[in-house]
DNA sequence: CGTGTTTGACCAGCGC
DNA sequence: GCGCTGGTCAAACACG
């Protein structure tokens, strides 16, 4: 009951654990231990006053009555939850499937889309730009609506039928590769990506054409993310190794460089610098896909990036060079905030999206500082999802103080039977990342829904205004991305893994062994 | 001793 | 072509 009432049900586990707590609470042992309590109670009571046996007995009885009245009470409010959960489950499942029929139909006008504009490559191609508000901060009616339903789909993820691993990246390079592709040629990619690395150089010398240039574009997605942090980094759930540090000119905070080291060859790397104008914003840009299962705790981050990477490489994918196709700004008609990593060399060749956690919009501190690239980017202005509002407060005490109590459970758990990695190595990998404490879980998980919530809603929206391609091709993205390792490790508790389901390849374990 | 960090060197891209 | 800059490597070092 106190599980019900203090906190909703947001997975299928948590309804099932629900159902299961309300369920013992109605069981007829539950029922005797309330009753041995309450004679208990009653006992002391009769102890206590152990004259006027006639009065005590009627006032047993009475108690007995109100006892037992209680219990009505309680087993009735008892059969209206579980009936509100029930319709909840379903309106889940509905909206699951009218999820999936957006997802199927968005990719049938994605193909449609993608062979007209490969048909009139040689005529320009006018598009207005799609200003997607993702800001948290203001909602209106018909955002609270979409928010319920999104929530409602996203709370679906569970679903039995759907239960997949994920691992999310911030790049999307096999949403153009085949998904007929063999286990052991995934491997291959993934070697590929991991020993291609560096490859900028590489990349961009090697084409210049066609879709390996558009893929190459794709590849090189990254994903900044703004948060105010007091630690040296923020804490994302992975493990990382710093390979380097720099000095960046016009900031004199250094620039330290980490690579993921969960998985040995993953190619994800970061770069973390703290803003020069403001030093308690850290700036985190992830660049790369993770090759391996991610911790819970990981998946809140790269699920919310790899949504943002993923929505905005759709875009890139759409004949749109240079306005690449969507623009995540923050605007409110007055003003517009976009947010530019500086000194990016790369950058004028990487669409770079930035997810802005920081909680205060002061125009006057950080933001200046990014407004001051303004046309750095010509082929990708970086996109901008700013999700500053009050809630995004918490994260930096999240994110960098450590680990939430919710899915604090090994990443692994619920599948142990697909781990490749045995548990102590699993254990290893939870236990080793710092601050595991039961503080702020549920905040960062709100975080991430709503994070998650509002890209959905946009892409809901580009739907709604028959922008399929760029919805359409953000849910591939996602479901590509997410699935790529599909090491089916994970029942992630995360609103992203319900894309999981319909895009898992068959199997490619291999990959896990990275 | 294994693992992670530091830091100078090196390389490639870009602008002038 | 040259210098600047960003990104990476790898040896040295620190730490548990």
């Amino acid at each position: 009951m106190e599980v019900l009432l203090m906190k909703m049900p947001t997975t299928d586990a948590d309804i099932a654990q629900a159902i299961a707590c309300h369920q013992e609470d109605c069981s007829p042992e539950a029922k005797k231990t309330e009753n041995r309590r309450k004679l208990h109670e009653n006992a002391d009571l009769n102890s206590s006053s152990p004259s006027h046996e006639d009065l005590v007995d009627s006032k047993e009885e009475d108690e007995l009555e109100s006892a037992k009245a209680e219990m009505g009470e309680v087993m009735e409010e008892n059969e209206r939850l579980k009936k509100m959960l029930e319709k909840i489950q379903e309106n889940y499942k509905s909206l699951q499937l009218s999820f999936f029929e957006i997802l199927q139909q968005g990719a049938v006008k994605k193909s449609k889309c993608s062979s007209i504009s490969s048909d009139h490559n040689d005529e320009p191609v006018v598009v207005e730009p799609e200003l997607v508000s993702l800001s948290l901060g203001r909602t209106t009616p018909m955002e609270s609506v979409k928010d319920e339903k999104t929530t409602s789909s996203i709370k679906s993820k569970d679903d039995p039928e759907i239960k997949a691993g994920l691992t999310l990246g911030l790049d999307s390079k096999f949403q153009l590769s085949s998904p007929q592709k063999s286990s052991e040629d995934q491997v291959k990619e993934d070697d590929g990506a991991a020993e291609t690395w560096p490859p900028n150089k590489i990349q961009k010398t090697t084409s210049r054409n066609g879709d390996e240039d558009q893929q190459n574009h794709v590849k090189r997605a990254r994903v900044s993310v703004r948060a105010r942090c007091d630690a040296p980094t923020m804490n994302d759930g992975c493990q990382w190794r710093k390979y380097g540090q720099k000095i960046s000119k016009g900031n004199p905070c250094p620039r330290a460089y980490y690579r993921c080291t969960v998985a040995s060859g993953c190619p994800v790397r970061k770069q973390v610098q703290r803003c020069a104008e403001d030093m308690s914003i850290l700036i985190t840009t992830y660049e790369g896909n993770h090759n391996h299962p991610l911790p819970v705790s990981a998946t809140a981050m790269a699920s919310t990036t790899s949504a943002a990477a993923s929505m905005m490489l759709s875009g890139s994918s759409t004949s749109q060079p240079g306005l690449n196709g969507l623009n995540f700004s923050h605007h409110d008609n007055s003003t517009t905030r976009q947010f530019y990593l500086p000194n990016s060399t790369s950058s004028s060749l990487s669409p770079t999206i930035t997810l802005d956690l920081t909680s205060s919009p002061s125009p006057s501190s950080s933001c200046n500082y990014f407004n001051s690239f303004p046309t750095s980017f010509p082929r990708f202005p970086p996109t901008s999802l700013n999700f500053s509002s009050s809630e995004s407060n918490i994260l930096p005490a999240v994110w960098g103080n450590g680990y939430p109590g919710y899915g604090a459970v090994p990443y692994y758990q619920t599948q142990p039977g697909n781990s490749i990695l045995g548990n102590e190595s699993q254990n290893q990998i939870y236990q080793s990342l710092p601050g595991n404490n039961q503080q702020g879980g549920a905040s960062q998980q709100s975080l991430t829904e709503t994070l998650t919530k509002k890209l959905m809603q946009a892409m809901v929206s580009q739907n709604e205004k028959g922008q399929s391609s760029c919805s359409s091709s953000y849910f591939n993205g996602l479901a590509s991305s997410s699935s790529q390792t599909g090491g089916s490790l994970l029942q992630s508790s995360l609103p992203l893994s319900i894309l999981n389901s319909a895009f898992k390849p068959a199997s490619d374990d291999k990959e896990l062994k990275n």
